[in-house]
DNA sequence: CTGTTAGCGCATTCAT
DNA sequence: ATGAATGCGCTAACAG
C-alpha cells in the first residue's frame, strides 16, 4: 500500500546520494541534464511522491496560506476563496481554511492554527464580533506577512483589499437621478460600521454633486434586513413628500422595500425607482430583477493573494507603507431602475 | 524577530531535556504535575509555539485534511464546506481546500497537492468532467482515507455521503398530489446523471404510489438552466391535456417555469402549482416563492467528516464495506405549490 | 557536477 | 519520572 519511496531510496537505486536525487528533482541549476532524467525516471518507476512535510521542515518555506473567514457559509467569502485559491494554487501555495464564525475567539485559534502550521502568509476578513486586535498585533510580531480583505481594520497598518464603498453609492445613485427619477431616498446600515458610512456619504456625494436637496427626511437607518427595507419604505410612504426612488445600502433591505411597495401597488419601476447593493443571486430573479453593485469578490481574492505574495517575496527591509486596493464595484443595472 | 522558540530552549531554561519539555507539552502520562506546570509556565512565558510541521514530520500525523470541490463560487459546495471545517478544527484538524473547477487535470494535481502535504484523509465531490477514475484508485493504494460526498462514484468502493434523491422527488411529488394537483408534470434532468435519474424515478414513484397515470407527453428532459425550464412549459403547454403543476428536478428549472408561466399569464400556484428542489438562495424571494427540497448542505459536510474520521481511526484491519449515508432531503414548502 | 555532512523541531525508545 | 539517543525526509553549505 503506501509505498512512501524517499529520496534515499532513489538514491540506492541510482548508486548516487540523496542530495543529487535532491537537486534532479527541484531543477537545481548545477546538474547534468542525464542525471536529471534518470532520477527523473526512478522517481516515477518508484512512484516517488515528495514529502512536502519534510520539505517545509528543512527549507522554513511551508508553501501553504492561511485564509480567515467568517463563515464559508457566506456567498461572498465561498466567491473570494475561490479567487484566492486559484492564484493561490497556481502559484504553488496550498490553501488552508478556518472560520471564525464571526467570533473572536475563534478568529484567535484560527489564526494560532496558522501559525503553528507555519504559514507563509495568512489572509484575513475580520468578525463582526472582533473590536480588540491583540491577536492580529501578535501576527504581526511572529513577521507572518498578513493582509486583509473586506472587513479591514485600518490602524493596524496591515495591507488590504477593498470595495470603494464611496464610489458605488455615489454611482447607484447618479443612475437614479440620471433615470429621471426626482426625489431620491436613501436606507443605510449601522452608521458606526465604516462602510455603511461610506455609503452613505457616496448617496449624498451624489446629490450634491448634481445640485440636489438632502432631506433627512428620506434617509432611513435601520439594521441589514428585509424588514429593515420594509420598515424603510412604510415610513417614506408616510412623508408628505414622498420619495420616488431608493437607493438601498445592500441587497435584502432593497428587496425588503421592493415588498413593501408591491404591498402598496407602487409598481416599479414606473413609479418608484430601487437599487440595492452586493449583486446577491436572487437579485437577477425577483420580478422586477433588481439593479445593483457587484462587489467584484473574485477579484478581491486574487488582489489579496497578490499582495500577499508580493509581501512573502518582500525582503523585510523595504518596510514601506502597506498597501492598500480599492476596487470599483461594478454596476449592475437591471429592472427595478429602469425608469421609463 | 520571529522567536521561534522550540522545546529545546525551554528545557535549557528550566535545566531540563527536550524529552521531558515535550512529554509535559503533550499530557503524556508519566510526568509530574509539577514539571508539567513549570513547563507550561516556561512555554507561555518564552511564547513558544508548537512547530506542527516538525510534529508531523515525526508523529506520521499531519493532523490535515484535504477537501476537494468542483468550485467554492457554488453555494452548495460553500455550505458543505462549513460543516466540514466546523467538525474538522473540533476535533484538531485543519483543512486543505483545492478546487478542480469541474476539470479531471485539476482534481488530479489537487489530490496529488494532498498526498504531497501527507493529509491524514481526503473529502472529495467529483468533477463533472471526470469519467477516468484512475486518480481515485492511486489515492486508495497509498492507504489515505478517502470519502465522497454528493457526487461520488459507486464503483469505486469508498465511503459517501449523498442525498435521497429519490425520497426527495416522491415526497415533492406526493405534496403536489396532496395538494390536490391532477396533472402532475416533470421537468427532468440530464438522464445519464444518476442523482436526475433517480429524481425522475421518485416522480415516477409517487404517482404510481397514488395510483396516477404516467404520460410521458408531460415529462421534459433538458438540461440543468432557466431556459430548460422555460422551454419546458411552452412545451407543456402546447398539449392538448396540459398539466397543471410541474415537479421540476431543481430550482433554477423551476425558476424557468415560473417565468414562462407568468408570462402566460397562468396564476402560481391557482392555476398551476411548482416545486423545485435544492434550495436555493433566491427560492425564497421569488414572487411567489418557491417550492423546494433543501439538500442538507452543512449536515452533509458534518457526516462527510465524521465518516471520515471513522476511518481516520480505524485500523486497517477492519476492513469492512463501505458505509454510504443516506441524507434526507428537507421539504420547504412556500407558496409556489400552495393550492388553495 | 556530485558527494559529504549536518540539522530543521519534534516524539519516541530505551535506559536509569 | 526523567534523560540520552535517534531519526522522520529533506535541503543546503562546503568540499572536492
Amino acid at each position: 500500500m503506501a509505498s512512501n519511496v524517499t529520496i534515499t531510496d532513489i538514491a540506492k537505486e541510482l548508486n548516487t546520494t540523496p542530495a543529487t536525487v535532491s537537486r534532479a528533482l527541484n531543477n537545481h541549476p548545477s546538474i547534468s541534464e542525464e542525471t536529471r532524467t534518470r532520477v527523473l525516471e526512478a522517481a516515477k518507476r518508484l512512484n516517488y511522491r515528495p514529502n512536502t512535510i519534510a520539505s517545509s521542515l528543512r527549507s522554513g518555506k511551508s508553501h501553504l496560506i492561511g485564509v480567515l473567514i467568517p463563515s464559508a457559509k457566506i456567498n461572498f467569502f465561498g466567491s473570494v476563496v475561490h479567487g484566492i485559491e486559484s492564484l493561490a494554487s497556481q502559484h504553488g501555495y496550498n490553501v488552508l481554511i478556518y472560520q471564525s464564525n464571526e467570533k473572536r475567539e475563534f478568529e484567535q485559534k484560527g489564526l494560532q492554527a496558522f501559525l503553528n502550521a507555519r504559514v507563509d502568509g495568512i489572509l484575513v476578513s475580520m468578525a463582526k464580533e472582533t473590536h480588540d486586535y491583540t491577536h492580529f498585533r501578535e501576527v504581526k510580531a511572529t513577521g507572518t506577512p498578513l493582509v486583509f480583505f473586506d472587513r479591514v481594520n485600518d490602524d493596524l497598518n496591515v495591507p488590504s483589499v477593498v470595495i470603494d464603498d464611496y464610489k458605488g453609492a455615489f454611482c447607484a445613485t447618479e443612475h437614479l437621478i440620471k433615470k429621471g427619477y426626482q426625489r431620491i431616498a436613501h436606507i443605510a446600515g449601522p452608521q458606526h460600521i465604516k462602510l455603511f458610512n461610506n455609503r452613505l456619504r457616496g448617496y449624498l456625494g451624489a446629490l450634491q454633486a448634481y445640485n440636489l436637496p438632502i432631506d433627512f427626511n428620506i434617509i432611513y437607518t435601520g439594521d441589514i434586513s428585509i424588514e429593515a427595507g420594509k420598515r424603510a419604505v412604510e415610513h417614506f410612504l408616510t412623508l408628505e413628500k414622498k420619495p420616488d426612488a431608493v437607493f438601498s445600502v445592500e441587497d435584502f433591505t432593497a428587496l425588503g422595500a421592493m415588498k413593501a411597495l408591491k404591498e402598496h401597488d407602487i409598481s416599479i419601476p414606473d413609479q418608484f425607482g430601487v437599487i440595492g447593493f452586493a449583486n446577491e443571486e436572487f437579485g437577477e430573479h425577483t420580478t422586477p430583477s433588481l439593479s445593483t453593485l457587484d462587489q467584484q469578490t473574485v477579484a478581491m481574492g486574487e488582489a489579496a493573494f497578490k499582495l500577499l505574495f508580493e509581501q512573502i517575496n518582500m525582503k523585510t527591509s523595504e518596510n514601506m507603507q502597506p498597501r492598500k486596493i480599492v476596487l470599483d464595484p461594478i454596476p449592475v443595472f437591471r429592472q427595478s431602475s429602469a425608469h421609463p
